[in-house]
DNA sequence: GCAATATAAGTGTATATACACCTTAAGACA
DNA sequence: TGTCTTAAGGTGTATATACACTTATATTGC
């Protein structure tokens, strides 16, 4: 795969957005279907994942772990709270709502873990180890571009 | 980045998952940013781009083109459809609804080119050519994994 | 020709995403 | 202390995503 054709042009076909997104959706759908016993959605399971060696943090800051905008955050953790996985309380700052992990939540997480565990196996296996490595770091460094200075995984 | 933490388990922080969609949100944001004042987001370029050189064509056919679940891409339409950048007529087999640019949406595609080049460019450069042509075939490799057989760019 | 099957596409519903805008609370400072 | 600014968060709206289910049409086998 080259970002140019045949002519020396930029090729729409190599797009860096597109190529992403389309990768995105069919991992998406394997971690989903791999988590599926579970209740939980890829999306469901790195909010929790995340959230837990953190808790309790506020919004606008677990966004910024999760590279996600502040306002995706808030909606995501709709159908967390209303299934009782997550809390949300005040703050010292009252500006602040803190988010922690539920004892629900805690069991959730634990439960899916060796699910995910199936799926990540599955791509690091089929992928060859070291070249999932190589990708990650690639992702890193390609989140860097758009982020500099982000403590990027 | 090792999928593995210091104990040796496999680490939820080290998802493919997780890292892929950041990096696709945090791509997205900025190629949609360029795309702007083309009033085109980055998804539909892509759809675009991906539908000129196949006209017409059906919205199976399309789909599987974009890796892209067929219900998506039927509502990924709607808004371009509604602007008249495309168009859908019944084809020979009546089930099959063929999908063509209109004269408006090879314009808007063609007025969109530059802006979309010069987002490729901003990641091609600062990410070094190389990279970028590597991240591309990994991204390939990986949706190899879940979906053997096509014929991913 | 007709019943069984396979193929193409849309709908209902739910989550995921983010920009523009608004509200509220904390901090700064004359 | 009262105002100005900054920070934290939510809402309105629109697109993006996909599973389960449904409808309509074509094809196959007899």
């Amino acid at each position: 795969m080259s970002t140019r054709n045949e002519t020396g042009q930029r090729d729409p076909a190599a797009c860096a957005c597109l190529n992403l997104r389309k990768t995105a959706r069919v991992v998406t759908q394997a971690y989903d279907a791999h988590l599926r016993p579970t209740g939980l959605r890829a999306t469901q399971f790195s909010l929790l994942a995340t959230l837990a060696p953190r808790q309790p943090v506020g919004v606008t800051q677990l966004a910024e772990k999760l590279v996600m905008d502040r306002t995706t955050l808030t909606r995501n953790l709709r159908p967390l709270e209303k299934r009782g996985l997550i809390r949300m309380a005040a703050g010292a700052d009252s500006r602040v709502h803190e988010i922690s992990l539920t004892e629900e939540g805690r069991a959730a997480l634990q439960a899916a873990i060796p699910y995910w565990e199936n799926a990540q196996n599955s791509i690091a296996e089929r992928l060859a180890e070291p070249r999932l490595d190589r990708l990650l770091t690639d992702l890193a460094a390609a989140r860097e571009v758009f982020r500099p200075g982000y403590r990027h995984g």
